[in-house]
Parts: C-alpha cells; structure tokens; sequence
DNA sequence: TCCATTTATATCGTACACGATTATTTAGTA
DNA sequence: TACTAAATAATCGTGTACGATATAAATGGA
C-alpha cells in the first residue's frame, strides 16, 4: 500500500490534497436526526423511570396497548427490532412483572406478549408522561405536524429501499442496480 | 387488586375503563425520530463498513476532519455523548489505525484525538458514502432541506431544555417549575 | 410418511449509550 | 504553601442494537 494513503492531488478537481471536502456535522440530515432522537429519549427517560420503564421498553408498551396478545415478531415489525433485541428486553419486563411471555399453544414456535395488569395500569400515567413532554419539545403544533409527515413518508421510504436488496445474499449475482 | 386494575369509569370523561386512551404509536412524533435514525444508521452501515468504520465511529470522523486534534470532551459536545460512550470508541478506532490519543502535555487532564494518516485517507471515501446514501432517501432536496432545518430548531430546544433542569441535582429544593 | 424448506425465536459476540463513581490533574484561595 | 474545589477522562454496571448462527416447530411436497 505504497500509493493509496497519498492521494494523488491530479485527481481532485480543484481541491489541494488533504483538503477533499467532506460532509460537514450540522449539514448532515442523518445527524441531525441521531441527535434529536437521542435528545428526544433523553427527554423521555426522567418521565419513565419512575414507572419502571426505559424508552424502548414504553414502545412495547404502546405496541402492546394497541395489540395483545402480540407476538415477538409483530412487535419487532411495528418497532422495527429483531428477536436478538427484543428477546432480552421482553424477559426484562417480564421480570419486572410488566408483560407475560408464554408459547402459542396453537404454534410452539410463536411466543405471545401480553401486559401484565401492572402493565395495563401503566396506561393511566401516560397522560403525565405526555404532558412532561410537551414542555420540553420547543415546537409549535404546526411544526411537529409537518415534522412527523415528513418524518413518516421518511421512515416509509427507507423501510422498503432496505428491506428491498436483501434476498437472502445466496443469489451472488443481483442486477446492476444492488449498487444503487 | 380489586379497585385498581378496573379503573373507575366516572373519573375517565367518555372512556369505557380498560379503554383509557393512550398515544398510538404512529402518532409519536418520538417513534417517528427513532424510527428514522435507526433506518439512516441502517442505510449507513454496508456504506461504512467496508472503511472499517460504524456510524459513531464515522461521525467522530466528520468531527475530526472539521478540527484536530480534538479532546474528547469537545467531541462529546459536538456528538452529544459522553466519555463512557467515547472512550472505549475512540480506543477501537485507535486499535483500527484511524485514530491516535495521547495527553496534552499542556494539560494533563486532556487527551488530544487526532485523525491517522489512514483515518485522513478515508475523506477520499466519503463522496461514495455520500451518493450512496442519496439513493436510499426517498425526499426530494426541497423536503430534506425543511426536515433538516426544523430538526436543527428541534435539536437547539431540547439541549437546552435537557441542559438546563440538572444543575448538579444537590439542590433539592427546586421551584414548582421543574415538574414542566 | 419422510425430509427439505420455511418460519419463529433464542443465543452469542461486538458495539453503542448512559448514570454513577473514581482517579488524576489543574485552578483557586486562605 | 497547603488545601479545597473544579475539570477531565476513565471505569463499572445495565440496557439497547444487530449480524450471524443455532434450535425447534410447522409446512409442503416426492
């Protein structure tokens, strides 16, 4: 590798070597999207540890709210988890006496997820978790309207552009287009 | 549990109890950030890993090629973490060649961070990283250019907001204002 | 029926992420 | 000077995350 860390000055159009312009912080949408979503759960952890709660483990509640029984892989669907995650988590709240995991009787591989009544009465402190967030997010209604729209057709988009060159890797010899 | 998991339906205005209503998740502005960044990360990863580099790794690139050496509490601040997430980072990148850390000897509380040869060789890398991306995103300019700026307010708000109600925690007796 | 395939979850190893604590160095002050 | 306080990283314990692999159950033919 004698010539491969130097790079050649002759191929950068009008840049002097070791100054090749690269992406700079604050102009990076996906930066910008790291750092509120870790604000944002930053917000969330002080209204949900009193309940017993960490910010992924209230998703499942949410999900589990709208559902239940689910089953860890719709729940990993609508969270966009996998079992690797989701399997540790689960037991964690199960441990914590928030949900039941118990075999599908009907499919011994499927395993269901259900709140626990002390998950279920969780559900009447979510009105406090709601308003405490509402104070910390400096955005006019109008603004988080636009925000989440634009946000959702985001996540839509990303959701089937990664979901989508991921057969199963065994067909080696995918179109031209897998570079895209 | 006779009087608690059934909730009093007279309290709840013109919810039946059991049904109190509770955010649905597609409505959470919060899942919709963390559901994007993950995606972005997700995106991101096949990008980077043939550099050697995940995405923390990566930004803490885009940090350095802006300023250094850095210290790594002036990179926490720019990333948003902190030295128990930093330091065994910036030890992996060292171990991977991008990156060297050594005391200031100025100041021996400091440690100075500084991109590798190697670490400056990727800049060369980043235009593919970048187009690469562009293909996963499914926003026109116009639409990433609004999302990035009302994330940019976002974020301003919530750093203040999160800055400012944790002075040191030692004294107790904060005003009626802390519970907002 | 038998077996390859698919489906569903669990496990393992590695890498963030953070609150709390510790250790070391520097700065400030009596 | 000596001694406290502040600043700075590192460390520890716990909890996500995910790729790769393993295990077991259900499914679909030959």
């Amino acid at each position: 590798m004698t010539t491969k860390t130097e790079a050649k000055a002759s191929e950068v159009p009008a840049q002097a070597a070791g100054a090749i312009p690269v992406p700079r912080l604050d102009q990076q949408l996906c930066f910008a999207l790291y750092s509120a979503s870790g604000l944002m759960t930053r917000v969330y952890r002080p209204l949900l540890a009193p309940l017993g709660l960490t910010y992924p483990q209230y998703l499942v509640m949410l999900a589990l709210w709208e559902r239940a029984p689910s089953i860890v892989g719709d729940l990993g669907e609508a969270l966009g988890l996998d079992s690797a995650t989701l399997t540790p988590l689960l037991k964690r709240m199960e441990a914590g006496g928030l949900v039941t995991r118990r075999r599908d009787p009907a499919d011994e591989r499927r395993v269901l997820v259900e709140p626990t009544a002390k998950g279920q009465a969780l559900r009447g402190a979510m009105k406090d978790v709601q308003d405490g967030l509402a104070c910390g997010v400096p955005l006019r209604p109008a603004e988080v309207k636009a925000l989440h729209a634009t946000l959702t057709q985001l996540v839509a988009g990303l959701r089937e552009a990664t979901a989508d060159d991921r057969p199963t890797k065994t067909d080696g010899a995918v179109s031209d287009k897998d570079k895209l």
